[in-house]
DNA sequence: ACAAATTTTTAGCTTTGCCTAAATTATTAT
DNA sequence: ATAATAATTTAGGCAAAGCTAAAAATTTGT
């Protein structure tokens, strides 16, 4: 596979998690900053090869061979993703582009004894799942903060967006991944929230609540 | 630069180093498994970029940018191989393969942190240099051990051939970097040694000593 | 139901990096 | 010195992956 084919598997894959229908020609098109008639022309390649399913004018979703080869992309770019932080010091906001360049070394024994060294790890930086060598891996249960009701405590888990920018944002007010957070009121009109998290209180906007992950404590 | 040219490089690099002249197309292109047209299209490219000096017929050298360039990747190619096999346990007949690949990714913090974790290697598994952030490096003072005289006693610190083929036959003969050597007979009727190594003694093919490079001992 | 708007595809063109075959230049041998 | 040989370049083409503009199909609004 090219390097091209490996980046269409993987946004078709992205895009398909999300709502359970075909994918559109226009949304890969604008996810991966093309056209769309470059991404039909494409697409026609990966349905030959098996690797999607694809009826003109009716999107297109990938194959169990699809699903596969987009789950071993997404492990291996997680996977560095971690060995850059955990490894060489890199903050969360650094790591994306130069994973999006490791993740298409090609070389199973590779990705497998790099698991190994960063003690098999089942989450990325930003909270996302790390599938198996077998391309299994266990959704964490979590709920956006933006869809929980006044008074729940929850451990941040992950991040939806994870633009520098807004992970930048969040090391500025020194929101991470583990903190306990509780939200103490929700504001009727423009949907802003005050919460106490690791002890402090904080006003955040809809916007940052919505893309943030909790994991509801148990109690 | 793109990874064509990256190649192109660093095989002119490496063909500069031995014989002082300028590269051959046909060397080129022989190196790296292309045909002689397709290595002067690039070298046209090239030396657009000012890379590498060309004139027609003439064969082809590196600019001082070209060097700067060249040893840029020869860090990063051998970097990466001190990782796999100092942290991901690789043995030294497999990794060239893979840091081929590994050494087109675009970082420089990347490659200085690697630098770091490596805790600064002057040498690859191979017994060759690493240059530093500034392109520099000090070859080591060594001989090819078909080319030292009876009774010369050393380390053997590097290999010329790195080919897999060579470096499991080297394993199979428990040969390895660091280990004493002594040449105690030289065959005139094929050039075949008889050395000690590591104290046993063995007869090696004047092949294989023209492919082993020993630091001689001080004395 | 049908016109308008949107989405998707097709057609044709570009660049990169490679190829083969033919032409040119340089080198070697007589 | 010239002919043969070898090395190199040029000419012309191909496949991958992108683009623009135009055509076709689908969806939406009235
Ligand atoms: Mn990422
Ligand atoms: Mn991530
Ligand atoms: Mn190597
Ligand atoms: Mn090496």
């Amino acid at each position: 596979m090219t390097r091209s084919e490996e980046n269409y598997i993987k946004t078709i894959f992205h895009l398909g998690r999300q709502g359970m229908e075909a994918v559109s020609t226009n949304a890969i098109a604008e996810l991966m900053e093309t056209k769309p008639s470059s991404v039909t022309d494409m697409i026609k390649k990966l349905s030959e090869k098996d690797l999607v399913n694809y009826k003109r004018y009716q999107g297109v979703s990938l194959t169990d061979l699809g699903t596969q080869t987009a789950l071993g992309i997404v492990r291996k770019h997680r996977l560095w993703e971690v060995f850059l932080v955990e490894k060489l010091d890199f903050s969360w906001d650094e790591i994306h582009d130069i994973a999006e360049q490791l993740e298409h070394i090609k070389s199973d024994k590779l990705i497998d004894r790099l698991d190994k060294l960063l003690d098999y790890p089942k989450f990325d930086p930003h909270g996302d799942p790390i599938p198996d060598k077998n391309g299994d891996f266990k959704e964490r249960d979590r709920k956006l903060l933006s869809e929980v009701e006044i008074g729940t405590k929850g451990v941040c888990v992950g991040v939806k967006d994870s633009s520098a920018s807004f992970l930048k944002f969040l090391d500025r007010n020194h929101i991470a991944l583990g903190h306990q957070i509780e939200v103490l009121e929700i504001e009727e009109f423009d949907g802003s929230l005050n919460i106490s998290i690791n002890q402090n209180n904080m006003q955040i906007s809809h916007q940052i609540a919505s893309n943030l992950y909790i994991k509801i404590n148990e109690q």
